[in-house]
Formats: structure tokens, C-alpha cells, sequence
DNA sequence: TCTGGGGTCCTAGGACCC
DNA sequence: TCTGGGGTCCTAGGACCC
């Protein structure tokens, strides 16, 4: 075994109540309230600060069961502004990258810095030195563990956030430090050990990591969690079984889907709105410089709610490998004519690309029609434009012009700060 | 009135082939 | 008379993550 690979330092750089510390940012007077953000239509809190996580409210709840809690303690409510976040994360990242060249961004608030050769006693140092990096070109905290592993640099990540005695950095690279996090840390806390692998873990009489770790019987562990129970197992004895990935990947299915604002009960509202949905998910895929050969439509009524329930998925495949709006759509709208049924209270639907290849490097259809180079032309172009000129300036007609029903309500939404020169900051003089 | 959105990986079991 | 065995591919569904 390659010795080095044992020795390796990972650390995981984690922004903290990620959305909420963008809004913060561009609101000082923000800085001691607590604040949420809810997701898309206002429906439930997907980040809080810490001083709202001690109110009393759940990550996810929803919205209009809190607001009085909110109101009465002069909590700070945003709609999502996901152009702002996306615009901070890459100001992150970019920050982060100056520290190793080897990093995978693992998410739009986490990335993994592979940190391996640097000097292990003044590792925690260094990471202290990133942090305030971080905070001081972008404004946005950060928490970082240390470890040999993924799952362990997780572990520490979360002692790091938790226990204000480290400010921010924690390492269980010293074996003893190891041993005490790994014992600290519930089992369901560990990264990939979800409610119901947790339940069964309990049964079997773990209860947190470092009883994992100890575990005797690994056949036991891969027949009842199955290879990723095991590969956790030893994670956390420091074995590597998740590689690093530097570079993305493309995506291998790609969804579009929204709750919408207001109950819809036409097809033709229905199909307005896959329409855009599929306008969204095709503009993806051309990114990512792929085509699809699966297109999925999904429809159904609020759940929630006591009334009749409809819900029905559908996929089809194409004639050929196509990343054209039009055609996506098309085929979206034939699928609707499948599954439509007359007479239900709609609340969401939902797009699907599948099968998804690299556009240079697909099959040439043997029968269906192929993408013509016009056809390509038109695509980029469109897009060119709404890169430059702001979302969905040109889109196609099917997607309706006036705002229905099924627009979403963002109620609380902060101005774009950083991605629309209209609604810069202003300075008062 | 009112409850998000976007992904990945693994496995069991069926279909099919020789 | 009396019904093999092994291999591969595909899919649906479960579990998990942020």
C-alpha cells in the first residue's frame, strides 16, 4: 500500500448558515438578529442562523407555522436569492483556491482542500490563516476540520462550528483527538448515515462513530448498509474510499422543478409552465455542453392538503439525442397529453432530462433527426443573450408571457446586490 | 392561505441470452 | 420422462446528501 495514501490531510472548508451570511452581508444592521432564509415560494427554512436554530426553529419547517415566533423576536425573513448566492460561493471558492491547487467543490458551501505534505504542527495554524482569509475577501464565515478522510474532515468540521473553544478550526488528525471526537460524534451524525441506516445502527448497538470504527464484524456492516456502510466504516479508520473529484462532473440527469405560487387547474397553465421548466433544464444541459436522449415530465396535486390526489410521472425516449428547447419541450407537452387529467387542483410540476451524453461525443441517431447546425445556432445564441442581458430576456413562446398562477410568490426577496446594477447598494452621502 | 429543489449511488430482481 | 446454470443488462425504488 502506498504509504502517503494513509497519510494524506484533508480539510473541509464549510460556510456557516450559508444564506443567511449572504444576506447578512449586505445588511449590517443585521448582524446580531437572527435570520432565515426560506426556500422557493416562501415555503420553509433552508438556512438559519444560529441565533434563530435557538429559537426553536427545525431546518425545513415551514413558514407559516414560525412567523409568529419570527414576528415576536424580530426575525429577519428573506425569500431565497439564489444569484446572489451562487454569485458569493464562487467568490469563495475562487478565495480558497489560492491555498492548494487540489480542491473539490463539493457543494455551493462546502469544498474539500487537500492539504497534504504541508507540516502537520502548524496545520491548524495555516487553517486559521485560511479562514481569516476568507472572511476578509468575501465577509463570509467559515468553519474548518481537519482530518485523514472525508468523513473524518466532517467530523471535525462539525466540532469546529460547535465548540466555540476552537474558533472555527478543529483537526482529528492526533489520535487521541481522533478517538474523543469519534466518540463524541452520534452515530446519525456521520456523514452517509442517514434515520434509517441510524436506527439500525442503534439495534446493533452502535451508537456513535467510534463504535463504527471499532466494529468487529465488517460483513455484518456491508450486508446491512451495503458498500457505502463499509466504506464509511473505514473512513473513519482512515482508510480513503471517497476519492477526491477536482474536476466536475457533467451532470448525468438534470431536473427542473417548482412548487407553484397558486393552485393551477388548466393544461394549458400545465403546459405554460413545463414549458419553462424545460426551458430552464435544456439551458443546463447546453452549459454543461451535452445532449439528452430521456425527457420526464412529472405533475401532481398539494399533498398537504385534504382534497383529491393526482399525482403521475412519465418518461419517454427520443428519436435522437437532442439539447434543443423546442424539441424538449415538444416532447413534454406530447407526455402532458398522456397524463393529464381533468378536474385535479395542480401544485407542481416537474421536468427531467435523462440519459444525458456528451454533446461532440454522442451517437448519430439512425433514424430520428439530429440537432441541425441551425438549430445550434439559434440555442446558443439564445442563450448568449439571457447570459448577457439577464434571465429569460428571450424565451420561447410556449413558456406564456403573463405572470400565472403557477409564478412563484418571493415575497421577502433581497434586492440582487451583486448581480443587477439597478439594485446595487447605495451610500448615503 | 400556507409545507423546496436538485442531485448521486447502491441493490434486488426481472428479462434475456447461451 | 420430467424442467440447468451462469452471466449480463436494465430498472425501480430506497437511502442519502446539501
Amino acid at each position: 500500500m502506498n504509504p502517503a495514501a494513509q497519510n494524506k490531510i484533508i480539510a473541509l472548508v464549510d460556510c456557516n448558515s450559508f444564506y443567511c451570511s449572504c444576506e447578512r452581508l449586505f445588511r449590517p444592521d443585521l448582524k446580531l438578529r437572527p435570520i432565515g432564509v426560506l426556500s422557493n415560494n416562501d415555503g420553509c427554512f433552508v438556512s438559519r442562523t444560529n441565533e434563530l436554530k435557538k429559537l426553536g426553529v427545525p431546518m425545513g419547517a415551514p413558514y407559516f407555522q414560525f412567523k409568529k415566533i419570527c414576528d415576536q423576536n424580530k426575525v429577519a425573513v428573506f425569500s431565497a436569492n439564489f444569484s446572489l448566492y451562487t454569485n458569493m460561493s464562487d467568490r469563495v471558492m475562487n478565495t480558497l483556491f489560492q491555498f492548494t491547487p487540489s480542491m473539490e467543490v463539493y457543494s455551493v458551501d462546502e469544498a474539500f482542500l487537500d492539504l497534504t505534505g504541508l507540516d502537520e504542527k502548524t496545520i491548524v495554524a495555516y487553517a486559521h490563516q485560511i479562514k481569516e482569509t476568507v472572511e476578509r475577501h468575501t465577509g463570509i464565515p467559515v468553519g474548518i476540520g481537519i482530518g485523514r478522510t472525508k468523513v473524518l474532515a466532517k467530523i471535525a468540521n462539525r466540532i469546529a462550528k460547535k465548540d466555540e473553544r476552537y474558533q472555527g478550526v478543529f483537526s482529528v488528525l492526533d489520535h487521541q483527538a481522533r478517538e474523543k471526537a469519534l466518540h463524541d460524534t452520534e452515530i446519525g451524525d456521520v456523514w452517509g448515515i442517514g434515520r434509517q441506516s441510524a436506527l439500525k445502527m442503534k439495534i446493533l448497538g452502535i451508537r456513535n462513530a467510534l463504535q463504527l470504527k471499532d466494529y468487529k464484524n465488517d460483513l455484518l456492516i456491508q450486508k446491512q448498509f451495503t458498500k457505502v456502510g463499509r466504506m464509511i466504516q473505514d473512513e473513519l479508520r482512515g482508510i480513503t474510499c471517497f476519492p477526491f473529484n477536482e474536476a466536475s462532473e457533467a451532470k448525468k440527469q438534470i431536473l427542473c422543478s417548482r412548487t407553484f405560487g397558486s393552485p393551477v387547474y388548466s393544461k394549458l397553465l400545465l403546459r405554460e409552465s413545463i414549458a419553462s421548466y424545460a426551458s430552464l433544464a435544456a439551458e443546463k444541459l447546453r452549459k454543461q455542453n451535452s445532449v439528452c436522449l430521456e425527457v420526464g415530465i412529472y405533475i401532481r396535486t398539494n399533498p398537504h392538503k385534504e382534497i383529491p390526489q393526482y399525482a403521475k410521472e412519465i418518461s419517454s425516449l427520443l428519436s435522437a439525442p437532442t439539447a434543443d428547447t423546442r424539441k424538449i419541450i415538444r416532447e413534454c407537452w406530447r407526455l402532458l397529453d398522456e397524463i393529464f387529467v381533468n378536474g385535479f387542483e395542480y401544485k407542481k410540476a416537474l421536468v427531467s432530462l435523462g440519459r444525458i451524453q456528451d454533446a461532440e461525443e454522442h451517437q448519430i441517431a439512425l433514424f430520428g433527426q439530429n440537432d441541425s447546425v441551425e438549430d445550434l445556432l439559434l440555442m446558443k445564441t439564445m442563450d448568449k443573450i439571457n447570459l448577457k442581458e439577464g434571465h429569460e430576456m428571450i424565451k420561447v413562446a410556449a413558456c406564456g408571457t403573463k405572470k400565472e398562477a403557477w409564478y412563484m410568490k418571493q415575497v421577502l426577496k433581497s434586492p440582487r446586490f451583486v448581480s443587477g446594477w439597478s439594485e446595487l447598494p447605495k451610500i448615503q452621502s
